[in-house]
DNA sequence: CGGTGTTTACATGTGA
DNA sequence: TCACATGTAAACACCG
């Protein structure tokens, strides 16, 4: 059954923006049950992160922990039976995306990395990643075995698959999950090794792409290191600025280019095929597609629904496809402008070890992002539009673009904040593509400052641009829990 | 010297 | 075809 509970899918998927990687999930009554890791993995996690953290940042990186014996195919053999068990339990203990509620302790992720654990083990390497799903187009085995595309794909152990999000989306990620107002650059690089098994495997190269956006990305503000904060580097954080663009609702989401398979790994498989130990496995890498069927009922699916065709369906995607804001007339190099003026901060470097609060980013990383408290948050009435108070003028005359959408530099916005009506007129408007999903992404992208500024939030939730039926869609799709939950609020 | 950060150049995919 | 978004590679500088 490719379109499980659809009105409950559409709803969580208006919500989240995760369509596509909802129309696989077989949601049970509970999407998100609690409680869901075993004791034992939780403890085995713990310790692992442990000792991640006492190793220090770029020993935890993982992804050192390609192993040449890679090119066996052991893992082959067991790559089914892995991935079947995988797939099981990560059922159990998924809230998609990884979010957990109620706990904070990662589930282990190495138990679930067939490049682990089917390749033989780097020994001495956890990853003390949590468990971080994004269930989507394709697993291995299942299109090794059927020739289609099966549930999902758990990026976080899938080392085959390089992830369908942009950079900018991983790094705005790692900082969501961080729940920190900042992170540092070893920080990102920790979480995403954590939670994409491809990029533990892939060629370190990610990494120079991934400064390469901190840096050209207006998005990303880096934030000095203060003289008291040992440590490398500087941190790094969401430019607030830009966040609010989301409500415009001049944002496209773009789509993404089709499933990526680790060119490593297809080295290594092509490398035993051609030494006859695997001539299966070609194919397997060559089959590593979705199949026409899939992509038409997922087409379909979406014309149907009204979903939006651009089908990647990443919150944080959504986030930052808001902030590629480029000046007009410009040629591709606008398309990562500059950051002008005191955003920019000198670096200051420390002890190779890791600062305490950069422990405690490593720490917080635990790759989940907690919708649960996201969500509560948001019925308390917590997220805030901006980061503690009003919006940030933007200090350029210019206009600007956002993807392809003129945009008013702040007609919309007198006195630089965003009121609630923008995001009514964009409701109301069909032409606008705004709708919960929007709503829930600059929720989520809110998140991180909500550390910040405690005291100077408006309430969002308090206005009238959020619909009772949005909450209560919302709060049902999440299950009933949090349904109640916005009931007694209301 | 290695990690970090900036900048430039180019390639590629996508949508208008 | 063009503009744009994104990815990749590389050179370079800074700093502890």
């Amino acid at each position: 059954m490719l379109f499980p509970c659809h009105s409950r899918l559409l709803s969580v998927k208006t919500v989240f923006g995760w369509e596509r990687s909802m129309l696989s999930m077989s949601f049970t009554d509970d999407p998100w049950p609690e409680g869901s890791v075993g004791l034992e993995e939780e403890v085995v996690t713990a310790a692992a992160q442990a000792e991640c953290l006492d190793s220090g940042s770029v020993e935890c990186n993982s992804a050192e922990n390609l192993d040449d014996s890679l090119t066996s195919l052991q893992w082959l053999q067991e790559f089914s039976i892995l991935n079947a068990s995988s797939s099981q339990s990560t059922h159990q203990h998924s809230h998609f995306f990884g979010s957990r509620v109620g706990s904070d302790a990662p589930a282990s992720p190495l138990a679930g990395d067939p490049a682990s654990m089917g390749m033989p083990l780097t020994p001495g390497k956890p990853t003390a990643a949590s468990f971080y799903r994004v269930p989507s187009l394709s697993a291995l085995p299942s299109l090794v075995a059927h020739g289609h595309c099966p549930d999902e794909v758990d990026y976080k152990t899938n080392p085959h698959i390089k992830p369908p999000y942009s950079y900018a989306t991983l790094i705005c990620m790692a900082m969501q999950a961080s729940k920190k107002t900042k992170i540092t650059l070893s920080c990102i690089y920790k979480w995403i090794t954590d939670n994409f098994c491809y990029f533990r495997h892939a060629d370190p190269t990610w990494q120079n792409s991934i400064r390469h956006n901190l840096s050209l990305n207006k998005c990303f503000i880096k934030v000095p290191r203060q003289k008291d904060e040992p440590g490398k580097g500087g941190f790094w954080k969401i430019d607030p600025q830009y966040a609010e663009r989301l409500l415009s609702g001049a944002y496209k989401k773009r789509r993404m280019p089709p499933v990526q398979i680790n060119p490593a790994l297809q080295n290594r498989i092509r490398m035993n095929a051609h030494t006859g130990q695997a001539v299966a496995t070609a194919g397997m890498a060559r089959s590593l597609c979705v199949s026409p069927e899939s992509q038409q009922l997922l087409k379909e699916f979406e014309e149907a629904t009204g979903a939006d065709q651009n089908w990647d369906p990443r919150l944080t995607e959504a986030t930052m496809f808001s902030c590629w804001v480029s000046g007009k007339g410009g040629k591709r190099k606008q398309a990562y402008s500059h950051r002008v003026g005191g955003s920019k901060a000198t670096r200051r470097s420390s002890s190779p070890l890791l600062a305490m609060d950069e422990q405690e980013d490593l720490s917080s990383l635990k790759g989940n992002f907690d919708w649960d408290a996201l969500l509560d948050s948001a019925l308390n009435g917590e997220l805030s539009l901006n980061e503690g108070g009003p919006l940030s003028p933007i200090p350029r005359d210019e206009d600007l673009m956002v993807r392809g959408t003129h945009i008013s530099p702040l007609e919309a916005a007198p006195g630089g904040v965003v009121e609630s009506h923008v995001l009514m007129e964009t409701q109301r408007s069909s032409e606008v593509d705004f709708d919960e999903e929007t709503f829930l992404a600059t929720t989520f992208l809110q998140s991180p400052w909500s550390e910040v500024d405690e005291g100077n939030r408006p309430d969002f939730l308090c206005s009238s641009t959020v619909s009772i039926d949005q909450l209560f869609d919302l709060g049902d799709s999440l299950g009933g829990d949090l349904s109640s939950k916005i009931e007694s609020l209301l």
